[in-house]
DNA sequence: GCGACAG
DNA sequence: ATCTTGTCGC
C-alpha cells in the first residue's frame, strides 16, 4: 500500500513523541474550558469539528481533502492535521480526542501526539480498542500495555491519557459518562459532511 | 505465515 | 470512517 519507509519513518516519530509525554495531574477541578474534537468524512473530504463548553463556548470548523488513509497504529497522520488547524486561536483547558492516547502500541495515539505537539493537556477516549488487554480489578476494567494501566474502559468506550493529565483524571472523567463536547462534535461533523455534497 | 487492527 | 431499511429488544 504504502512505501516500506513511511512506517518505519512515523514509527521513530511516535517513539519520540512518546519520550515527551508528562503524565502529570491536571484535576478536573481546575478544567474551565473543555473541548471535543472529531473529523466526518465524504470521499477524501474531511470536517474537522471542535465543540467548547465551559467559560468560553465556542464550535470551530474546518473543512478539506485529507490527503492521508487511515492505517491502525497512524491515525495521527490522517487526523491530526485538519483538527489542530480546527483549533487554531481556540483557548481550552482540555482537549477530549476521538482516537487513543497512550493505550497505543508505541504509546502514541492521536490524542498523545496532539497534546506533545501542542503543549496541551488531552485524554483519548475510542470505541475499540487498538492495543493492550483488558483486565478487570475490583469494579472496573482496565487496559494494561506492558504490565502498565494506560487506561480505563467504561462502556463500551476505552479512555486513556493523551498528555498533561494521569489515570486519575482520566478515571474521574469516565465515571462522568460519554463527554457531550465529543457527542457534539460527533454529531455536527456527520451533519456538515453530509450536506457537503447535498 | 497468521491474526489483530483507533477512525 | 462510510455505504444503508427495517427490525428485534430493553
Amino acid at each position: 500500500m504504502e512505501s516500506d519507509f513511511l512506517i518505519p519513518f512515523l514509527k521513530r516519530i511516535q517513539v519520540l513523541i512518546s519520550e515527551q509525554v508528562r503524565l502529570s495531574h491536571l484535576g478536573l477541578e481546575n478544567v474551565r474550558t473543555t473541548c471535543g474534537a472529531d473529523v466526518a468524512y465524504r470521499g477524501d473530504v474531511g470536517v474537522a469539528v471542535v465543540v467548547c463548553k465551559g467559560d468560553e463556548e465556542r464550535v470551530s470548523t474546518v473543512k478539506g481533502k485529507v490527503g492521508f488513509p487511515y492505517i491502525p497504529g497512524y491515525l495521527f497522520m490522517r487526523e491530526a492535521p485538519i483538527i489542530m488547524k480546527a483549533l487554531e486561536g481556540v483557548r481550552f483547558d482540555l482537549l477530549l480526542v476521538d482516537g487513543h492516547g497512550l493505550a497505543h502500541p508505541r504509546r502514541s495515539g492521536i490524542a498523545t501526539v496532539m497534546g506533545v505537539l501542542l503543549k496541551v493537556p488531552t485524554i483519548g477516549i475510542a470505541k475499540s480498542r487498538l492495543a493492550g488487554e483488558v483486565v478487570k480489578e475490583g469494579d472496573r476494567e482496565y487496559l494494561l500495555l506492558q504490565g502498565e494501566r494506560v487506561g480505563v474502559k467504561v462502556g463500551r468506550y476505552y479512555y486513556s491519557p493523551g498528555n498533561l493529565v494521569d489515570l486519575d483524571d482520566v478515571l474521574e472523567l469516565s465515571g462522568k459518562g460519554y463527554p457531550e463536547v465529543l457527542r457534539e462534535a460527533d454529531r455536527l461533523s456527520k451533519k456538515l459532511a453530509k450536506e457537503s455534497d447535498e
